[in-house]
RNA sequence: GCCCGAGUGGUGGAAUGGCAGACACGGCGGACUCAAAAUCCGCUGCCGCAAGGUGUGUGGGUUCGAAUCCCACCUCGGGCACCA
């Protein structure tokens, strides 16, 4: 996909491209002059190492050296995958966005590091392999090279010595080495931050620390002491429920798994099954995840979503005993046993009148009772579910059975999609509700999640919608413990009110009431207060080919061990085979691909424990993709080094003291200055690269307690799609538009809009508009679409009125005919001097008042990324300037050279030419941009609206000085016949002035 | 079902409590031209000849004043792990 023009012949500096056809003027800015014009500046950029931005420190502190003297600023994109398929115009919507701010932010006096990097491991190159047996790093390389050569045609300013991959082996040989640290830590309750293991097998060592079994360190054999420390690192072995699909060889996220709980893929079936994983704790951090959200700049509604994964919820563990109850006798119940459940409403217990566990809830075995308490309903004894017998099931055992075997088939998606629908079945037991004394029936269904809490709950139909739903289908009793406000006629109500039917919490409001019954409960020993999050551990590992090998080995013992720090990288070995081991066998259990690598599945190591060369098994899953994108934005920042992570130096230089947010609230934590990316990465991606980078702090390898100050989400480009009378689509280029009808092929099609790519076969690619337009005019357009915020529907019809813009500063500047300046004949390198000569008629107070305003608004417009409006006022101030120039054949330099730099940030090629026009031997990428001088933006006079009771009647024009005075304002106003009439024979009751704005007269 | 976001001319959008529709596309008219294209100038929310009226998804509310703030609803887009 490299862009055909890259082979074009540059033609000398001077010549542009000339165009005879159809009478157009030689000297026209046409397409071929902006892609003569863009090819030679970014060949000019990549030979005098513009872009390249000192480090103050290293192999990267030369050249431009001088600039590590400056205010550094850190400008980041989130890194795209490199897909075969190439760019469209969506994909660089936020790199020419940021491109625009580091160029702005460099001629405001800035050091800016900007850079673009590839997050390369991933699925659809090792499914390509699978497919065509090509290796996914050369499918990967190809399409990295294609990719930069498509970025390279924008003109984008970056660094190129440090767009890393992620696939590269000298990048993830470190995010090996993170994996390391993480191993080698564990999160100290104390201080809530990751400290060496080491420290925790000190505390264990000498007593300071209890074990998990209570027994004594010096008991615990080396195996059960290396037991017990590996249960509490940060990153641990865990079985993990999963979605396994044997008929594929691989486990499937829940999207990929269909309601009837098949393959998306092939139509295979898939089985929860419990699968030993590498689980990272990242629960140990929710608070402080939680808590430094505060410190950053970022959208509320991105900071909402994090809260609200995190999910901390305050509330109280109540145990419930089981009773043992002769009538329904089953050898092993007894009192002994509690269920404990968590509630965030420990105040309405008095109102739990049964109970539910989830289905694989470890106690429903020991609980189940051996045959139906008398007149247990049929739909207690599941004859509510499908397959289930309509009068239920014999035996509570059997219910059990047939409910587990009818929940395994769902998956965790499903349980929750239909959550209109309630089902299941009592276990025939009973637990007593510690607040009322009574017994309460014990259930078991799907609507509760062993993920969450404790797997089991009290249930309070009077106060929870879902309860309520399932105590109605299931005849079960209704208690309300809260008094709804007068007149509701709902089901639960889980609103505030006063306590009911609760003994002594009757009449207290919620708050009060559940500060009250946790006290109750710990005095009694029934519970105690505590806190749950929605955040579950991260599931760390993958089954697959093209990711990261973990660095780690194990013993004999079956325990792992991680590879010391010198013996990284551990390769990815080459195999020939990627595709995955299937099997027809529902027992079969997953096997990495590298189980192939026979060679490389054990290692001869010599781990320094005294015993020489060993024989070692190694980990076979690989890291996710999360992996490599948690960190890249540190390696940007010393991409080369051998001997760590990133020179802490350099570290320090560009990651403390944020400096580009803007928000005067914020506590300025550090970290990247703005990072712009999609907002679907607004929880997953952001929440893991939060999470190693607080660990990372926590061991003193970075400086900032948070990576990112200041966040930005861009839209997407959206794009018409067509779908024909089968709804499938049809290629979008091809539909025309006949009496408003659209057509494919002669048959009419449905319109519809959708984000911009190959599925809905409505992708435009940027190097076809760069051909036609050239890369100035499609930058100017992406940004002049709309907010960067919001998604907006491509149009290419549209871009045409940039296009047009820009061939109006052309003419401003250069004779369209003779080629000559508009400003006399261009200089040399004094060449500013004579410029200013030739326009020595100066600027009239309009054109300098405008000039400044322009300056004003768009420095704003540029500093708040507001592009579009930035793009509009550029355009005003050109259009003001055009029948200027159209009579005079002069442009004034005071204007020529602020348009010029004003514009430049985001139209850079054409700016930079026009500059070397106009004389400059520098490039403009470090001038200083202009600044407005408010003393030239006063107008002396003002026309304000008039307003009548709220409606405008009239216009009056009052002096500056006065345009803040009731007296000569409401003067004005009597003496303009409009407003005057609206003012006889009636009583002015007031008089509303807003200063230089308005003047509102409400009578009456 | 729940959560988040968005609804403004023929179209993309601007205006975050103060003249709704900046700027651009499209459309209409004029100049230039033998003509066309390009360019330049002007007009362009809707109803109305006009005066004027009306208008930011719908219905209420707050305010001297609402696209903007509040309540309810409708439509579209995105997300979702039954938040116990």
């Amino acid at each position: 996909m490299v862009n055909e023009q890259v082979d074009e012949p540059a033609t000398a500096p001077t010549v542009p491209g000339a165009d005879t056809e159809d009478g157009i003027p030689l000297h026209r800015y046409t397409a071929a002059l902006a892609n003569e014009i863009e090819l030679r500046w970014q060949d000019h950029w990549d030979a005098e190492r513009t872009f390249w931005s000192p480090n103050p420190t290293g192999p990267l502190s030369e050249p431009n050296a001088e600039r590590a003297a400056l205010a550094k600023l850190y400008v980041l994109d989130m890194f795209p995958y490199p897909s075969g398929i190439g760019l469209h115009v969506g994909h660089p919507l936020g790199y020419i966005a940021t491109d625009i701010w580091s160029r702005f932010k460099r001629m405001r006096g800035f050091n800016v590091l900007h850079a673009m990097g590839y997050d390369a491991f991933g699925l659809p190159a090792e499914q390509f392999a699978v497919q065509t047996g090509t290796h996914p790093r050369i499918t990967t390389e190809s399409n990295i090279a294609s990719m930069k050569a498509q970025l390279r045609r924008l003109g984008l300013g970056h660094d190129p010595r440090r767009g890393i991959s992620t696939t590269d082996v000298g990048y993830y040989r470190w995010t090996q080495w993170i994996f390391v640290q993480i191993f080698n830590s564990w999160c100290d309750p104390a201080s809530g931050r990751a400290r060496p293991i080491a420290e925790l097998e000190a505390q264990l060592a000498d007593g300071s620390r209890p074990t998990r079994s209570g027994r004594a360190w010096s008991d615990l054999s080396p195996l059960e002491r290396r037991i017990e420390i590996d249960a509490r690192r940060m990153v641990y072995r865990s079985e993990m429920p999963v979605n396994w699909c044997p008929g594929l060889g691989t486990v499937l996220a829940n999207e990929e798994v269909t309601a009837e709980g098949r393959s998306d893929r092939g139509n295979f079936p898939v089985y929860q099954r419990p699968l030993k994983q590498w689980v990272m704790r990242i629960t140990s951090f929710a608070d402080r995840l939680l808590g430094d959200l505060d410190a950053l700049d970022w959208p509320e509604p991105i900071k909402l979503m994090q809260r609200n994964w995190i999910g901390r919820s305050e509330g109280a563990e109540i145990a419930f005993p089981v009773v043992a109850d002769d009538a329904v006798a089953d050898g092993g119940t007894g009192s002994d046993i509690a269920i404990s459940v968590f509630t965030t409403r420990p105040d309405t217990v008095f109102g739990a009148t049964y109970m539910v566990l989830a289905p694989e809830h470890p106690l429903v075995d020991e609980i189940t009772a051996s045959a139906w308490p008398p007149g247990t309903p049929s739909i207690q004894r599941g004859g509510g579910f499908a397959g289930s017998p309509a009068d239920g099931h014999r035996t509570p055992r059997e219910a059990v059975a047939a409910y587990r075997d009818y929940t395994n088939a769902r998956s965790e998606i499903d349980r929750q999609a239909e959550s209109k629908l309630k089902t299941g079945v009592f276990v025939g037991a009973f637990a007593t509700n510690p607040a009322t004394g009574g017994p309460v029936p014990v259930f078991i269904a799907d609507y509760v999640l062993m993920g969450y809490g404790t797997g089991a709950i009290m249930a309070v139909p009077g106060q929870d919608e879902r309860d309520w739903e399932f105590a109605e289908d299931f005849g079960l009793p209704i208690v309300r413990t809260v008094e709804p406000f007068a007149g509701w006629e709902g089901g639960a109500f889980t609103g505030d009110g006063p306590a009911i039917n609760s003994g002594f919490l009757d009449g207290l409001r919620v708050d009060a009431a559940k500060a009250r019954i946790i006290d109750w409960l710990e005095a009694e020993g029934h519970g105690r207060r505590r806190v749950t999050y929605k955040l579950r551990d991260w599931l760390f590992s993958r089954q697959r080919y093209w990711g990261e090998p973990f660095p780690i080995v194990y013993d004999e013992t079956g325990q792992p061990i991680a590879v010391p720090a010198s013996m990284l990288p551990v390769e990815l070995p080459d195999i020939d085979d990627f595709m995955p081991k299937t099997s027809d066998d529902p027992d079969a259990l997953p096997e990495p691909p590298l189980a192939r690598a026979t060679e490389w599945t054990t290692a001869e190591l010599d781990l320094g424990e005294g015993a020489g060369l060993r024989t070692y098994r190694r980990e076979l899953n690989t890291m996710p993709q999360w992996a490599g994108s948690c960190w890249y934005y540190l390696r940007y920042l010393d991409p080369d080094n051998a001997d760590a992570l990133v020179d802490p130096a350099n570290e320090a230089y560009w990651m403390v003291g944020a400096t580009g947010s803007k928000s005067a609230g914020s506590a300025n934590v550090g970290g990247v200055d703005l990072y712009v990316g999609g907002v679907e990465h607004a929880v997953l991606h952001l929440l893991y690269a939060r999470f190693w980078h607080k660990i990372l702090f926590d061991l003193g390898h970075v400086s900032t307690p948070e990576p990112f100050q200041r966040l930005f989400n861009q839209g997407y480009i959206q794009a018409a799609a067509f779908t024909d009378e089968r709804g499938s689509y049809v290629e979008a280029e091809k539909v025309v538009e006949q009496q408003g009808q659209f057509l494919y092929d002669g048959e009419p099609v449905n319109r519809e809009f959708g984000k911009m790519g190959k599925s809905l076969k409505n992708a435009v690619a940027p190097d076809e508009i760069c051909r036609d337009y050239g890369a100035d005019t499609l930058r100017l357009y992406e940004m002049y679409m709309g907010r960067l915020e919001q998604s907006k529907p491509w149009n290419t019809r549209d871009i045409v009125g940039v296009h047009r813009f820009l061939q109006r500063v052309w003419r401003l500047f250069v004779n369209e005919q003779t080629g000559a300046l508009n400003m006399g004949a261009s200089g040399d390198g004094a060449g500013s001097a004579a410029a200013s000569a030739v326009g020595a008629a100066g600027l009239d107070g309009g054109t300098m008042r405008l000039l400044h305003k322009t300056i004003a608004a768009v420095t704003d417009d540029l500093e708040d990324l507001r592009f579009n409006t930035a793009i509009a006022k550029l355009i005003e101030l050109t259009n003001h300037l055009t029948p200027i120039v159209s009579v005079t054949g002069q442009l004034p330099v005071e204007v020529a050279e602020p348009l010029v730099l004003m514009l430049a940030p985001m139209a850079p090629h054409f700016c930079e030419e026009l500059w070397s026009r106009l004389g400059h031997a520098e490039p403009l990428a470090f001038k200083a941009f202009p600044v407005a001088d408010p003393a030239l933006i006063v107008e002396d006079l003002v026309e304000m609206p008039v307003q009548i009771n709220g409606k405008v009647r009239g216009q009056i024009t009052v002096a500056s000085s006065q345009a803040g005075d009731e007296a000569t304002l409401l003067a004005a106003a009597r003496a303009n016949d409009r407003v005057a009439g609206h003012l006889d024979g009636v009583l002015v009751r007031k008089v509303i002035v807003v200063p230089g704005r308005l003047l509102n007269i409400v009578v009456g």
